[in-house]
DNA sequence: TACTCCTACTTGTCTATACAAGTGGCATTC
DNA sequence: GAATGCCACTTGTATAGACAAGTAGGAGTA
């Protein structure tokens, strides 16, 4: 047995946490019955519980049971919020529009020489996205996803219109944690214009780096902020 | 007996690594020492160890031991690193000036309406720092803490120069968590001058809400930053 | 009806034990 | 001397139980 029982236990439960077998807000099985469904102890379940309870799929209550968190993080407890997040629980309606269709670059461009940790996978499928909330662009984002084992990646559309889902859901990769600088920088032309502002007007530029449950797979993101009217926040 | 035995392993622990019994880079004594030392089995020792990694103060080796983390986060796990680790581990020497002595002052400032969770407490003590990296200004910090139970807190300097290590050591609060929003805007007359750079050059301003493990206790910061020469980076 | 109490079920804490697997040093071997 | 293999010690995973404490609902009582 390679993998350990909690971790079976637990990738288990995510997927059907995530399929919507479990609703939000509802319970999930026992403890108890998890044992007896997964053949194991209280304790390996528990420690399976703990991992989902950290991951933010559960919030745990004693007496009652454990239930699915209602807004599911796919991000976990990282920094700044998803777009999911900033947009989503209100009534504010968010929309993606890709400008440059999914194509093969490399990272040519010196900005990420920190977070690059070995010297750039020989290629990165490129993708070019303006995000908006209410009608008003408030987001600009360049990912670059390594070009390794994805297959159909560049013609099929994202699952729910979503990148991390359709890695998760496509190619079982889970984005679990990232590293990011975070600066204040004047607009250039081109971002001005995109974001619908006047030139060197300040936006909020950050370069992050997406780490994953594949080895040694990487995400990175150039991302350019208008917070005039929407603010970037985090949580705990 | 009231708290759990993991709780007073963990705090214990705690205790002993912030004070520095056991050093940063260190071993704390293995699982089975610890069970004979506090009487319980390793289940339990392994619970308080497993807090004190999700807390940030020790990381485990498989075979080897848990080790006391070389950088003591104070935050744990928190989005945007404190002033320590954005300095710290480096040959950088960082520098911290008063710029207005503790003082009372009620938050009238609309800024922080979105943060404050109850009507302002009646006072608070009002703080300015400005920050230093190898002799150039690049953070201004204005902190409220509530005017409560702090005896002689304007008065007596400090603990290490640190705010957060003060309310630890002398008044056993411990800051654990914290919600925030990170804006770009344009530096207006008084805040360039003390970054010394030209009025509207971008700056990032972040309003943060602290909250403790003293009930209903929130420290708030409004955090001017110059990422010029440093970005603020975040990990995880 | 309204209230209390009891009970079944849940998670929280804890004991005692076992084997697996990674680390590092010592002793033997070449 | 250098490489190998063994061994002691570490944390990781897992079993099988026990009692405590919080929750919710139903039975019985006033």
């Amino acid at each position: 047995m390679k993998t350990p029982l909690y971790r079976q236990i637990q990738a288990s439960l995510k997927e059907k946490i995530t399929s919507g077998f479990y609703p939000e807000g509802g319970l999930i099985p026992s403890e108890n019955d998890l044992c007896t469904e997964f053949n194991a102890t209280r304790m390996t379940v528990r420690q399976a519980l703990n991992e989902l309870v950290k991951e933010g799929y559960i919030t745990r209550q004693h007496g009652k049971g454990s239930i699915v968190s209602a807004i599911r993080k796919s991000l976990g407890l990282l920094s700044l919020k998803g777009w999911t997040e900033v947009v989503g629980a209100s009534d504010r309606h968010g929309k993606t529009v890709i400008l440059e269709n999914p194509n093969i670059k490399k990272i040519e461009e010196p900005i990420f020489k920190h977070l690059l940790d070995v010297e750039s996978h020989a290629e990165f499928i490129f993708l070019k996205r303006l995000r908006f909330v209410e009608d008003t662009p408030v987001m600009l984002e360049e990912t670059y996803i390594p070009n390794e084992e994805l297959p159909n990646f560049t013609t099929e559309p994202f699952v729910e219109g979503s990148l991390f889902r359709t890695l998760f859901m496509k190619y079982q990769i889970d984005v679990n944690g990232m590293t990011q600088e975070v600066r204040a920088i004047s607009a250039d032309k081109a971002v001005a214009n995109l974001l619908k502002l006047k030139v060197k007007s300040p936006v909020l530029h950050i370069l992050r780096r997406y780490s994953t449950s594949k080895e040694g797979f990487y995400l990175y993101s150039s991302i350019y902020c208008d917070t005039e009217k929407f603010a970037i926040s985090s949580f705990n």
